[in-house]
DNA sequence: TCTGGGGTCCTAGGACCC
DNA sequence: TCTGGGGTCCTAGGACCC
């Protein structure tokens, strides 16, 4: 092992992040969420009470009337993040944001107290984040990245646990396979069903059976968690944006038309968003999840890379077509533009002048937009704009900087 | 507990081509 | 009209993450 990877990981995060900008809310039982109408973080009070993630608000008010909750602020949450990670740069040599409240620190072996080097490093993070910021993290050590997400789910909460390779086995044996990073629901009653119960059992498995056998993230996750670091490390690893989507959940509809209208909808969020990013995108697909989630999906081609609406939805509407079947009772519809490109890079094609003639009115109806909130102009197909967009853009106004508040 | 929304990557099987 | 084996490419759907 040439390394020591460290998994840094905010407790609680969002609900932390609120009790300690209010003290009003410290020691007391606070869940984020209530923009969704369910728990998406809870503070370790509402945890004890029984508040489990995903739990309906409906549900928390009724059981527990004692629970604050919250809308959630990602503004506020990316601040913090920022923070936490500027904070980790002044001991680390290298930095990994994984997401808005864990991160990944990496100390390359040297010689001489190197071990105890590492700790002070990880502790003076730990204390500075509780003193600046008033939240706590988890840390965990080890030698690679699987093995220090383990680590650091150990003692949480302000946890820290360094998960030596002479303990690695006690560890392993301890960690039932759906909480090793990479391994899913499906793929642990996979291995169950082979005999395999803990991690442990999967490390002691031959390679080659999991070469074999099991499907490809797999393998690394064996290695990580034999201590061999395999999973690149660093944010210039991370591959610019890939796709844009817009989905939502309804009640159960067997109303084509007004699944159509959903589509229009989502196609008009995630066209404004291609055209805020300065992208286009070279296919869109559309898909549509049945009451029973069955799903089905299909993928059209452009004819060359567009962030149009009005292009896009004549292709949703020949799709929905060829997907839909009557009398089915349908849960959510949702559309995804991939394949993106930068404006600049499009290459242009001869005679668009046809492109160039709905170039502008996408620049009046996105002002428009920005200015009095996403969903105010639209297409004529978008037909009525339900409620839920003011929500939407409650939710999406803090992404876009130049806006100011809006109520 | 019947399960929200936005991402990435992988796979199985069909189409197509020698 | 029927035919083997092998390659690539595409795509719908699956699995996983936070």
């Amino acid at each position: 092992m040439s390394h020591i990877i460290g998994h840094i990981d905010g407790d609680s995060f969002f609900a932390s992040v609120e009790q300690s900008i209010n003290p009003s809310l410290k020691s007391r039982p606070v869940i984020t969420g209530a923009e969704r109408g369910i728990a998406s973080s809870m503070s370790k009070e509402a945890k004890v009470l029984g508040v489990t993630r995903g739990m309906p608000v409906t549900q928390i008010r009724r059981l527990f009337p004692e629970v604050i909750v919250v809308h959630s602020d990602f503004f506020l949450y990316t601040v913090f993040s920022r923070r936490m990670f500027d904070i980790a740069r002044r001991y680390g040599e290298e930095i990994e944001e994984y997401s808005i409240d864990e991160f990944f620190i990496r100390f390359k072996k040297g010689k001489l107290f190197f071990e105890r080097k590492v700790k002070s490093a990880v502790f003076n993070i730990k204390s500075d984040i509780k003193k600046e910021l008033g939240i706590t993290v988890s840390v965990g050590l080890a030698s690679t990245k699987v093995l220090a997400k383990i680590a650091s789910n150990w003692g949480k909460p302000d946890g820290f646990t360094f998960l030596k390779d002479q303990d690695r086995e006690n560890y392993l044996k301890a960690t039932p396979l759906n909480k090793v990073w990479g391994i899913g629901e499906r793929t642990a009653e996979k291995l169950e069903k082979v005999g395999l119960r803990n991690a442990f059992d999967l490390v002691s498995e031959d390679f080659r059976r999991i070469q074999k056998d099991f499907y490809k993230p797999l393998q690394t996750i064996w290695q990580e968690l034999n201590g061999q670091e395999v999973f690149p490390f660093g944010n210039e690893n991370l591959s610019p944006r890939k796709s844009i989507r817009s989905s939502r959940t309804f009640i159960p509809s067997a109303n084509k038309d007004f699944l159509l209208k959903e589509i229009v909808e989502h196609i008009e969020k995630a066209t404004f968003d291609l055209r805020r990013m300065n992208l286009r995108a070279k296919c869109m697909s559309v898909f549509i999840k049945t009451q029973t989630f069955k799903y089905k999906e299909k993928e059209v081609k452009f004819f060359q890379p567009s962030n149009a609406s009005n292009i896009a939805v004549v292709q949703a509407r020949i799709i929905l077509d060829g997907i839909f079947l009557s009398g089915v009772l349908y849960r959510t519809t949702g559309v995804i533009f991939s394949g993106l490109e930068n404006r600049e890079s499009t290459q242009q094609v001869l005679f668009n002048e046809r492109h160039q003639e709905i170039s502008l009115p996408f620049k009046v109806i996105d002002n428009l937009n920005l200015r009095f909130g996403r969903g105010v102009v639209g297409l004529c197909s978008g037909l009525k704009k339900s409620s839920d967009y003011k929500k939407e853009f409650r939710k999406s106004r803090f992404s876009i900087p130049s806006f100011g508040e809006v109520d």
